[in-house]
DNA sequence: ACATTAAGTGATT
DNA sequence: AATCACTTAATGT
């Protein structure tokens, strides 16, 4: 019964959920894992079933009709993704795409347990609430900065997210792969990046940026 | 030494 | 803020 992944769903999980439901997971999840850049589901694809982050993280885009990239929030560990809950099967088609932004341990659960459980335990329903609730809440914050910030300050809010998520303040990024996620030119980040060198908020090296302040 | 790829820059829209 | 055209710098072969 002391498997390692049970463990694993236990310190991740413990302090939310009750022991049954813990218990239930265990017996009906599956457990993947993913290195760094995987892409774990594509625009249109059908979600397995509701995904529980254990370890590392993931970044969720959306895009447009053009295919431009953009990106909409990070996962991190204990973490669902809330796209990804609902309740009719029917609906089930992705209308993101998630890549894995550092290696991560995940489980699936399957959608008709999320039902199930949904009514079953009080810890699984609150959970569900709250992971929209902030979920609403992340999505409020990029919406603001698409509609009212200026380049400048999303590509700042998009280098301290980084530092945040990754842990480290050394990122290891091209100024085109910035470009990218911001929809943006790599013309344009390379001078504001070089604007923000200046300024003393970071030193810029090749395929590297050092992070000052954040 | 040469090729490739990342980053920097002035001019134009 | 984007694009073009070009330069310069870093890195791999």
């Amino acid at each position: 019964m002391l498997s390692g992944t049970h463990n694993l769903i236990t310190e991740k999980f413990g302090y939310l959920f009750e022991p049954e439901l813990i218990e239930a997971i265990h017996s009906n999840m599956l457990l993947k894992e993913a290195s760094a850049g995987t892409v774990l589901i594509e625009i249109g694809q059908t979600f397995p079933g509701i995904p529980l982050l254990l370890s590392g993280s993931l970044k969720v885009f959306r895009e447009d009709d053009q295919g431009n990239e953009l990106l909409l929030y990070y996962i991190e560990s204990g973490d669902t993704c809330a796209m990804s809950l609902t309740f009719d099967p029917k609906l089930l088609k992705s209308t993101i795409r998630a890549v894995v932004e550092e290696d991560a341990q995940f489980l699936i659960i399957p959608i008709a347990f999320l039902d199930k459980w949904m009514v079953q335990y009080a810890s699984w329903r609150s959970f569900i609430i709250s992971s929209f609730n902030h979920r609403l809440t992340e999505m409020l914050d990029t919406i603001d900065s698409l509609a009212f910030k200026q380049l400048d300050e999303r590509l700042k809010n998009y280098l301290s997210d980084k530092v945040k998520i990754n842990g480290t303040t050394s990122l290891h990024l091209t100024h085109f792969e910035i470009a990218e996620e911001l929809n943006s030119s790599r013309v344009v980040i390379s001078r504001l990046l070089k604007q923000l060198e200046s300024q003393g908020n970071l030193i810029l090296h090749r395929n590297k940026i050092e992070m000052l302040l954040f």
